[in-house]
DNA sequence: AAGGAAATACGAAGAGATTCGTATTTTCCT
DNA sequence: AGGAAAATACGAATCTCTTCGTATTTCCTT
């Protein structure tokens, strides 16, 4: 078997448009475009011409059937998340996860239910207190 | 006060020069190169323009004493993590650190001591069990 | 002081991401 | 059918990062 999106490496841009496409679903570039327009103002060429580099590369599938194709995100919010995730661990934390983990758990102020997810977590991957 | 490195969020290589600087102290474009030339191949000039670049961008300072320059990070690598992993939690969990932690936790096999430490760490934080 | 080795300075090219203007195609309405 | 509106296709400019070749400077050695 073939994973072909184990190597899931979005850019900035590519991101903000997946976004939409998770929170949204399936969606044209007039959709996207518009979605995007109330945080942005990126020209509505310019998203298009993103979502078709996106369909070449495979970050988005799209389906032609209509005047306005229809993309539909092809990596899931979470391969994303594990890709860029890796990417930084290995970069910048000695390849160690639970490094980053550590510096994430420092900053910032958490929800209590976070916590206690975290907690339930950690408690699945064993070793006792 | 001015903060000169909230926003550090070095690139790829600025990343691997931060590295040999931050494990081997102050150097020359000439050791650092060495240094990398174990695991790279990348020409001697390339290293010291991206080491003049960093300077410019106040990545790391530089004594020109000498004939040869001896740089010096000027970001810590905690800072320079810190940013990049805000920077990823911006842009792909939503701004919330805890859910990158999650995410972090569950990916690959922790070591017994780096899961007492996330434990106690998670203890400090507040809420009880 | 002259030569050469070692260092820095500089300019420019190539790759990838982002941007957009313009051309072309498609569709629908009268 | 004819034409406007809406969509896509395409090419090119810009920006950042990375790369390196070449020119220049600095310093040591003889």
């Amino acid at each position: 078997m073939r994973f072909r999106h184990m190597d899931a490496r979005p850019t900035n841009k590519e991101l903000e448009i997946l976004g939409v496409l998770w929170r949204r679903g399936p969606s044209s570039v007039r959709e996207v475009h518009e979605d995007l327009a109330t945080k942005q103002d990126t020209g509505y060429t310019t998203i298009l011409k993103l979502m078709q580099i996106m369909a070449e590369k495979g970050l988005v599938s799209r389906d032609e059937e209509n005047r306005a194709h229809i993309y539909t995100a092809s990596v899931t919010e979470a391969e994303a998340q594990s890709g860029l995730m890796n990417d930084l661990v290995a970069k910048a934390f000695g390849g160690s996860a639970h490094r980053l983990a550590l510096h994430a758990l420092g900053s910032k102020q958490a929800t209590q239910e976070e916590l206690d997810e975290i907690r339930r977590l950690l408690d699945e991957l064993g070793g006792e207190k």
